[in-house]
DNA sequence: TCAATAACTCAATGAATATTGAGATATTGA
DNA sequence: TCAATATCTCAATATTCATTGAGTTATTGA
Protein backbone atom coordinates (compact mmCIF):
# COMPACT_ATOMS: atom_id res chain seq x y z
CA UNK A 1 0.00 0.00 0.00
CA UNK A 2 1.70 3.24 -0.62
CA UNK A 3 0.56 6.77 0.19
CA UNK A 4 -2.20 7.39 -1.94
CA UNK A 5 -3.74 4.42 -1.12
CA UNK A 6 -3.83 4.93 2.36
CA UNK A 7 -4.92 8.50 1.77
CA UNK A 8 -8.03 7.52 0.31
CA UNK A 9 -8.37 4.50 2.40
CA UNK A 10 -8.26 7.05 5.80
CA UNK A 11 -10.56 9.11 3.77
CA UNK A 12 -12.78 6.35 3.32
CA UNK A 13 -13.14 5.58 7.17
CA UNK A 14 -13.06 9.03 8.26
CA UNK A 15 -16.84 9.28 7.89
CA UNK A 16 -18.90 8.17 10.61
CA UNK A 17 -21.59 6.24 8.11
CA UNK A 18 -18.98 4.48 6.23
CA UNK A 19 -16.77 3.37 9.08
CA UNK A 20 -20.22 1.33 10.83
CA UNK A 21 -20.58 0.35 7.44
CA UNK A 22 -16.88 -1.10 7.50
CA UNK A 23 -17.23 -2.67 10.72
CA UNK A 24 -20.62 -4.30 9.99
CA UNK A 25 -19.29 -5.67 7.01
CA UNK A 26 -16.68 -7.12 8.46
CA UNK A 27 -18.71 -8.58 11.27
CA UNK A 28 -20.74 -9.96 8.31
CA UNK A 29 -17.88 -12.14 6.75
CA UNK A 30 -17.12 -13.10 3.12
CA UNK A 31 -21.17 -13.41 2.45
CA UNK A 32 -21.27 -10.08 2.50
CA UNK A 33 -24.80 -8.36 3.21
CA UNK A 34 -27.24 -6.46 0.58
CA UNK A 35 -27.27 -2.67 0.51
CA UNK A 36 -30.63 -2.79 1.77
CA UNK A 37 -29.87 -4.46 5.16
CA UNK A 38 -27.11 -2.16 5.34
CA UNK A 39 -29.53 0.30 5.05
CA UNK A 40 -31.44 -1.17 7.91
CA UNK A 41 -28.68 -1.56 9.84
CA UNK A 42 -28.15 2.06 10.35
CA UNK A 43 -31.70 3.05 10.93
CA UNK A 44 -30.90 6.41 9.18
CA UNK A 45 -29.68 5.82 5.52
CA UNK A 46 -31.76 7.46 2.30
CA UNK A 47 -31.17 5.06 -0.74
CA UNK A 48 -28.88 7.86 -2.39
CA UNK A 49 -27.08 8.53 0.81
CA UNK A 50 -26.39 4.70 1.36
CA UNK A 51 -25.45 4.46 -2.48
CA UNK A 52 -23.04 7.72 -2.24
CA UNK A 53 -20.76 6.06 0.72
CA UNK A 54 -21.09 2.37 -0.37
CA UNK A 55 -19.79 3.76 -3.66
CA UNK A 56 -17.20 5.90 -2.06
CA UNK A 57 -15.96 2.51 0.07
CA UNK A 58 -16.17 0.50 -3.03
CA UNK A 59 -14.06 3.41 -4.87
CA UNK A 60 -11.18 2.97 -2.32
CA UNK A 61 -11.00 -1.02 -2.23
CA UNK A 62 -12.27 -1.21 0.99
CA UNK A 63 -15.28 -3.19 -0.09
CA UNK A 64 -16.35 -5.13 -3.10
CA UNK A 65 -20.15 -5.57 -4.77
CA UNK A 66 -21.74 -8.23 -6.43
CA UNK A 67 -25.68 -8.63 -7.97
CA UNK A 68 -27.29 -11.38 -6.94
CA UNK A 69 -31.25 -11.21 -8.39
CA UNK A 70 -32.14 -7.71 -7.42
CA UNK A 71 -30.01 -7.36 -4.55
CA UNK A 72 -26.62 -6.08 -4.58
CA UNK A 73 -24.83 -7.31 -1.96
CA UNK A 74 -21.21 -5.57 -0.40
CA UNK A 75 -18.64 -7.42 1.68
CA UNK A 76 -15.68 -6.60 2.96
CA UNK A 77 -12.19 -6.40 1.10
CA UNK A 78 -10.31 -8.08 3.94
CA UNK A 79 -6.57 -7.75 2.04
CA UNK A 80 -7.20 -3.88 1.94
CA UNK A 81 -7.98 -3.95 5.61
CA UNK A 82 -5.24 -5.84 6.70
CA UNK A 83 -2.66 -4.20 4.34
CA UNK A 84 -3.89 -0.34 5.94
CA UNK A 85 -2.81 -1.88 9.59
CA UNK A 86 0.48 -2.98 7.90
CA UNK A 87 0.95 0.50 6.46
CA UNK A 88 0.14 2.18 9.88
CA UNK A 89 2.43 -0.29 11.64
CA UNK A 90 5.35 -0.34 8.73
CA UNK A 91 5.06 3.38 8.10
CA UNK A 92 4.45 4.70 11.96
CA UNK A 93 6.78 1.65 13.57
CA UNK A 94 9.90 1.77 11.32
CA UNK A 95 12.17 2.08 14.09
CA UNK A 96 9.88 3.03 16.96
CA UNK A 97 8.53 -0.66 17.72
CA UNK A 98 7.04 0.68 20.88
CA UNK A 99 4.68 1.75 18.69
CA UNK A 100 3.45 -1.37 17.62
CA UNK A 101 4.33 -3.08 20.94
CA UNK A 102 1.09 -2.56 22.43
CA UNK A 103 -1.09 -2.36 19.37
CA UNK A 104 0.26 -6.28 19.09
CA UNK A 105 -0.13 -6.72 22.63
CA UNK A 106 -3.84 -5.84 22.14
CA UNK A 107 -4.64 -8.15 19.49
CA UNK A 108 -3.60 -10.86 21.31
CA UNK A 109 -7.19 -10.65 22.65
CA UNK A 110 -8.80 -9.05 20.09
CA UNK A 111 -8.47 -11.42 17.34
CA UNK A 112 -10.62 -14.02 19.94
CA UNK A 113 -13.89 -13.81 18.01
CA UNK A 114 -16.75 -12.42 20.10
CA UNK A 115 -14.20 -11.32 23.37
CA UNK A 116 -14.32 -8.36 25.16
CA UNK A 117 -16.37 -7.02 21.91
CA UNK A 118 -17.71 -3.80 23.70
CA UNK A 119 -15.61 -1.35 22.06
CA UNK A 120 -18.30 0.50 19.86
CA UNK B 1 -10.42 4.61 21.57
CA UNK B 2 -14.10 4.52 20.74
CA UNK B 3 -15.33 5.56 17.66
CA UNK B 4 -15.36 9.44 17.75
CA UNK B 5 -11.85 9.32 18.47
CA UNK B 6 -10.80 6.77 15.43
CA UNK B 7 -13.15 9.16 13.14
CA UNK B 8 -10.86 12.04 14.53
CA UNK B 9 -7.48 10.17 13.91
CA UNK B 10 -8.76 8.67 10.42
CA UNK B 11 -9.22 12.23 9.55
CA UNK B 12 -6.11 13.80 10.53
CA UNK B 13 -3.99 11.10 8.66
CA UNK B 14 -6.69 11.58 5.70
CA UNK B 15 -4.52 14.57 4.35
CA UNK B 16 -1.38 14.41 2.46
CA UNK B 17 0.60 17.40 4.40
CA UNK B 18 -0.38 15.58 7.34
CA UNK B 19 0.09 11.86 6.70
CA UNK B 20 3.70 13.70 5.95
CA UNK B 21 3.81 15.28 9.21
CA UNK B 22 3.51 12.25 11.05
CA UNK B 23 5.34 10.20 9.17
CA UNK B 24 8.59 12.97 9.59
CA UNK B 25 7.67 12.89 13.50
CA UNK B 26 7.48 9.61 13.95
CA UNK B 27 11.24 9.65 12.41
CA UNK B 28 12.02 12.04 14.52
CA UNK B 29 11.97 10.26 17.65
CA UNK B 30 10.53 11.32 21.00
CA UNK B 31 12.58 14.72 20.63
CA UNK B 32 10.30 16.25 17.75
CA UNK B 33 11.06 18.64 15.32
CA UNK B 34 10.08 22.32 15.63
CA UNK B 35 8.34 23.08 13.02
CA UNK B 36 10.36 25.45 10.91
CA UNK B 37 12.24 22.09 10.56
CA UNK B 38 9.05 20.51 9.90
CA UNK B 39 8.04 23.02 6.76
CA UNK B 40 11.27 22.97 5.37
CA UNK B 41 10.83 18.99 5.15
CA UNK B 42 7.59 19.45 3.61
CA UNK B 43 9.31 22.02 0.71
CA UNK B 44 5.71 23.42 -0.12
CA UNK B 45 4.36 24.85 3.08
CA UNK B 46 3.34 28.39 4.15
CA UNK B 47 3.85 29.25 8.11
CA UNK B 48 0.11 29.59 8.45
CA UNK B 49 -0.86 26.50 6.44
CA UNK B 50 1.44 24.10 8.53
CA UNK B 51 0.30 25.92 11.80
CA UNK B 52 -3.33 24.79 10.42
CA UNK B 53 -2.36 21.09 10.21
CA UNK B 54 -0.22 20.88 13.20
CA UNK B 55 -2.81 22.54 15.13
CA UNK B 56 -5.29 19.66 13.51
CA UNK B 57 -3.01 16.91 14.47
CA UNK B 58 -2.55 18.03 18.12
CA UNK B 59 -6.09 18.80 18.15
CA UNK B 60 -6.65 15.02 16.99
CA UNK B 61 -4.18 13.90 19.56
CA UNK B 62 -1.81 12.39 17.19
CA UNK B 63 1.10 15.15 18.14
CA UNK B 64 1.78 17.22 21.11
CA UNK B 65 3.87 20.66 21.28
CA UNK B 66 6.21 22.50 23.50
CA UNK B 67 8.18 25.54 23.36
CA UNK B 68 11.82 25.79 23.43
CA UNK B 69 13.18 29.00 23.09
CA UNK B 70 11.71 30.72 20.20
CA UNK B 71 10.93 27.64 18.35
CA UNK B 72 7.73 24.98 18.74
CA UNK B 73 8.66 21.80 19.12
CA UNK B 74 6.44 18.71 17.93
CA UNK B 75 6.13 14.92 18.28
CA UNK B 76 4.18 12.09 17.73
CA UNK B 77 2.31 11.00 20.53
CA UNK B 78 3.17 7.28 19.90
CA UNK B 79 0.26 6.02 22.26
CA UNK B 80 -2.36 7.59 20.02
CA UNK B 81 -0.72 5.75 17.10
CA UNK B 82 -0.75 2.33 18.36
CA UNK B 83 -4.42 3.00 19.73
CA UNK B 84 -5.08 3.69 16.72
CA UNK B 85 -3.62 0.21 14.93
CA UNK B 86 -5.31 -1.42 18.06
CA UNK B 87 -8.79 0.36 17.11
CA UNK B 88 -8.38 -0.96 13.62
CA UNK B 89 -7.47 -4.86 14.48
CA UNK B 90 -9.81 -5.24 17.32
CA UNK B 91 -12.45 -3.39 14.84
CA UNK B 92 -11.72 -5.09 12.01
CA UNK B 93 -10.55 -9.03 13.27
CA UNK B 94 -13.39 -9.08 16.23
CA UNK B 95 -14.45 -12.57 14.77
CA UNK B 96 -12.26 -12.41 11.73
CA UNK B 97 -8.79 -13.43 12.77
CA UNK B 98 -7.68 -13.20 8.61
CA UNK B 99 -7.69 -9.29 8.58
CA UNK B 100 -5.13 -8.84 11.15
CA UNK B 101 -2.79 -12.08 10.33
CA UNK B 102 -1.29 -10.74 7.36
CA UNK B 103 -0.84 -7.49 9.03
CA UNK B 104 1.19 -9.46 12.06
CA UNK B 105 3.39 -11.26 9.91
CA UNK B 106 4.18 -7.87 7.67
CA UNK B 107 5.22 -6.68 11.59
CA UNK B 108 7.61 -8.86 12.27
CA UNK B 109 9.97 -7.27 9.52
CA UNK B 110 8.77 -3.73 9.68
CA UNK B 111 9.57 -3.21 13.58
CA UNK B 112 13.05 -4.08 12.98
CA UNK B 113 14.53 -0.52 12.92
CA UNK B 114 15.81 0.56 9.52
CA UNK B 115 15.34 -2.96 7.88
CA UNK B 116 13.55 -2.65 4.38
CA UNK B 117 12.69 1.10 4.98
CA UNK B 118 11.54 1.56 1.57
CA UNK B 119 7.99 2.69 1.79
CA UNK B 120 8.15 6.12 1.68
C1' DT C 1 -45.56 -7.04 -20.83
C1' DC C 2 -46.63 -4.74 -16.36
C1' DA C 3 -46.17 -3.61 -11.71
C1' DA C 4 -43.27 -3.97 -7.86
C1' DT C 5 -38.78 -4.09 -5.76
C1' DA C 6 -33.81 -2.94 -5.11
C1' DA C 7 -30.52 0.02 -5.89
C1' DC C 8 -28.17 3.58 -8.73
C1' DT C 9 -27.32 8.39 -10.92
C1' DC C 10 -27.59 13.17 -11.24
C1' DA C 11 -28.06 18.04 -10.10
C1' DA C 12 -28.70 21.26 -6.52
C1' DT C 13 -27.77 22.79 -1.99
C1' DG C 14 -25.56 23.07 2.32
C1' DA C 15 -21.63 22.09 5.36
C1' DA C 16 -17.00 21.28 6.35
C1' DT C 17 -11.99 21.80 5.06
C1' DA C 18 -7.92 23.82 3.03
C1' DT C 19 -5.24 27.78 1.46
C1' DT C 20 -3.73 32.43 1.36
C1' DG C 21 -2.09 36.72 3.00
C1' DA C 22 -1.95 40.19 6.48
C1' DG C 23 -1.01 40.98 10.91
C1' DA C 24 -0.25 39.60 16.00
C1' DT C 25 2.45 37.38 19.80
C1' DA C 26 6.48 35.46 22.09
C1' DT C 27 11.48 35.06 22.51
C1' DT C 28 16.13 36.22 21.90
C1' DG C 29 20.42 38.87 21.45
C1' DA C 30 22.50 43.34 20.64
C1' DT D 1 14.36 48.69 24.36
C1' DC D 2 14.79 47.44 19.43
C1' DA D 3 15.20 44.52 15.60
C1' DA D 4 15.10 39.96 14.12
C1' DT D 5 13.26 35.33 14.34
C1' DA D 6 9.79 31.71 14.92
C1' DT D 7 5.32 30.76 14.99
C1' DC D 8 0.45 31.66 15.59
C1' DT D 9 -4.28 33.79 14.59
C1' DC D 10 -7.81 35.57 11.86
C1' DA D 11 -10.75 36.63 7.95
C1' DA D 12 -11.59 35.82 3.20
C1' DT D 13 -11.76 32.66 -0.47
C1' DA D 14 -11.56 28.34 -2.79
C1' DT D 15 -12.25 23.62 -2.77
C1' DT D 16 -14.06 19.41 -1.46
C1' DC D 17 -17.55 16.53 0.69
C1' DA D 18 -22.29 15.10 2.30
C1' DT D 19 -27.25 15.19 1.85
C1' DT D 20 -31.54 15.51 -0.46
C1' DG D 21 -35.01 14.57 -3.78
C1' DA D 22 -36.31 13.40 -8.36
C1' DG D 23 -35.74 10.34 -11.75
C1' DT D 24 -33.45 6.01 -13.96
C1' DT D 25 -31.94 1.18 -14.58
C1' DA D 26 -32.10 -3.73 -13.58
C1' DT D 27 -34.55 -7.80 -12.01
C1' DT D 28 -38.33 -10.54 -10.72
C1' DG D 29 -42.90 -12.66 -10.63
C1' DA D 30 -47.66 -12.47 -12.10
Amino acid sequence: MDETHALSAFAALAQETRLRIVRLLVEAGPEGRPAGAIGAALGDASSSRLSFHLSHLEHAGLVQSRRDGRSIIYSAVYPALSDLIAFLMRDCCSGHPEVCAPAVAALSCACEPNKDDTHA
